[in-house]
DNA sequence: ATGAAAGCGCTAACAG
DNA sequence: CTGTTAGCGCTTTCAT
């Protein structure tokens, strides 16, 4: 299986190389029989194409890059790849990952990739740039498509949930089981420049004032910023303490994630708070753990999300102008059993 | 930010190109003051080499394949690809995932991927090869290193968990507990060509022959190839009812992953199996489903494993000799509370 | 230490 | 419908 080009394939056929080139990508004024002979000589030596020579002579890569934060192994990320790898893969296009650990790494990132083509568009993964960056993507002569990116600045074309509007669902849920008091959590410890924390935040607080809850009913446990705690567990018991100790009471709370919503029972129940008899909790995102505690939590699919976004690529790549090229995938209420009726006061 | 090309630099800094490549290159035999004029036009026009061009001219891609089945998105494969990515992305490699639905595109891969230089290694995740797949991989011009493959044959080297050894602290706990018949449970659904279903089950029938447990008193409940059942959860509770129903009465069962020990827990004790009162139940992986439910099971690290196979991708590409060609990464056992002593006899 | 020149394997006009 | 001719942007001898 020794390296086979082109060239070896049009000797073999008795061709010139451009019929080989044409026959086998199946363009069209190739006579059927001369095609064949092609294909055969190419199959009998095993040819494919060498994806570089194709790229630096035809300016296309066939190749896109998702970049995203801290690691590729997590709940979103991994399924929202999974979604782009789905609709690009099937068109051709080799889907590469960059993993951005840190400011260094995105800077880095900025500098080279984009400016060579070495890529045909990038998805960017739930990042929060800032405004020099967005001016570098502005530039870049590649589509460049955001998933759950906070805003659409900057970008040919976006797939987002809204992280806004989900926390309505959730928050209603409460209101109605007459919780008078509510806590948002967000996780203790994120990447700088990951954007859903604050929106989701922002989308509790303002669903709760519009349902009437005054500002002392509405208490926030931000994310913990610096890395003090001995160990993550010391971080979940200090929230649960928060919740437990605060003088607003909160007996409806809603969390930035199913990771930190399962841990978070998990230390309530442990302490002693029951839920959802003495404090409701609801997740984002029903992930793989959520059923497993049967957490109320608010559904998304990234996989549909990285699907979205691929095909936005795609046809941005293809020169198409897109329909709706800013769009959103619905989230929904997961009702299951973390979430009651507030208890009665004291 | 449109493209740069070498040339330019060139120019901007009034050398040669192939000064360029040599001085951004960090190659010897550059004066260091013309070293630095280069590096500061290039930094100033934004220039980064264009991959193809450099892999066409060079014959290295700077590209390694990942080969996985199914999906990227799952707890092992997003895991391993992401320690492959680790050990490979810090020397400027990138990583492809290309995921195999099916025979076929299994087929299509090996038919077009290797056999021009599109890629500098392949790393190839628990798959199952037939042996004419085997020798087109011998018959690969670049190295091929296998993660969790049933056996080295056909890899220039492996990194791998022993699952047959694997599987004898878990017996040995439960026969230590006083378990008397034992039970293995295999994924209801896998991939045809993945590869640790089998083997962890034939070392878990060879640690219980080991112990002494008699062939009556070990039970395979195997994988369900036919997609027959109405929804996921039937096939739990038909697991669930083998087992209660079962001759033998097992008491302690090893389930080959997480995430069915998981669901099983639930199923069982949704019929009033009390876990580990009345059965208990060991998983495998460690996964995040597992701290959940306070499972006993079996810890493997499939970054570490990816990292490791990475790594001797590397070297491979470097044309080093390895040393260890073909490793395994130690597994442990973990107890948590889902084992107990065994029922006292009815 | 640096430059000139010859490709790497393929695509893309342009002829015919 | 098919062949010829130029490169794509870089690396790599080979000179100097």
């Amino acid at each position: 299986m020794a390296r086979t080009t082109i060239s070896e394939v049009a000797k073999a056929a008795g061709v010139s190389v451009s019929t080989v080139s044409r026959a086998l990508r199946g363009l069209d004024k190739v006579n059927p029989s001369t095609r064949k002979r092609v294909e055969d000589a190419a199959e009998k030596l095993h040819f494919s194409f060498s994806k570089s020579a194709s790229s630096l002579a035809s300016g296309k890569t066939m190749r896109v890059g998702v970049l995203l934060a801290d690691r590729i192994s997590g709940w979103f990320n991994s399924h929202a790849f999974e979604g782009v790898y789905e609709s690009l893969s099937v068109h051709g296009y080799d889907v590469i990952p960059y993993v951005i650990w840190g400011e260094d790494s995105l800077d880095n990132f900025f500098q080279t990739l984009p400016g060579n083509q070495n890529v045909d568009a990038v998805i960017v993964f739930s990042f929060d740039l800032d405004d020099a960056k967005k001016q570098v993507l502005k530039e870049l002569t590649v589509p460049v498509v955001g998933l759950n990116t906070p805003s659409d600045d900057g970008y040919d074309a976006t797939a987002r949930i809204d992280d806004d509007a989900a926390m309505y669902a959730p928050v209603r849920l409460l209101h109605s089981l007459g919780h008078e008091s509510l806590a948002y959590v967000e996780q203790p410890e994120t990447s700088p420049f990951l954007s859903s924390s604050r929106i989701r935040s922002q989308g509790f607080v303002s669903a709760a004032r519009e349902l009437g809850y005054a500002d002392d009913k509405i208490m926030t446990i931000p994310a913990i910023v610096y890395t003090g705690m001995r160990s993550q567990m010391d971080a979940y018991s200090g929230i649960a303490a928060q919740l437990v100790g605060s003088p607003s009471r909160p007996t409806g709370v809603c969390v930035e994630n199913d990771k930190v919503a399962v841990a978070l029972v998990r230390e309530l129940v442990r302490v002693g708070v029951r839920v959802p008899e003495d404090m409701s909790v609801i997740g984002f995102d029903d992930d793989s753990r959520a059923p497993i505690l049967d957490l109320t939590t608010v559904h998304q699919d990234p996989t549909e999300l990285g699907r979205a976004a691929g095909n936005k690529a795609l046809a941005l790549m293809r020169g198409e102008q897109l329909a709706d090229p800013y769009s959103v995938v619905p989230t929904s209420l997961v009702l299951r059993d973390t979430t009651g009726t507030a208890p009665a006061n004291e």
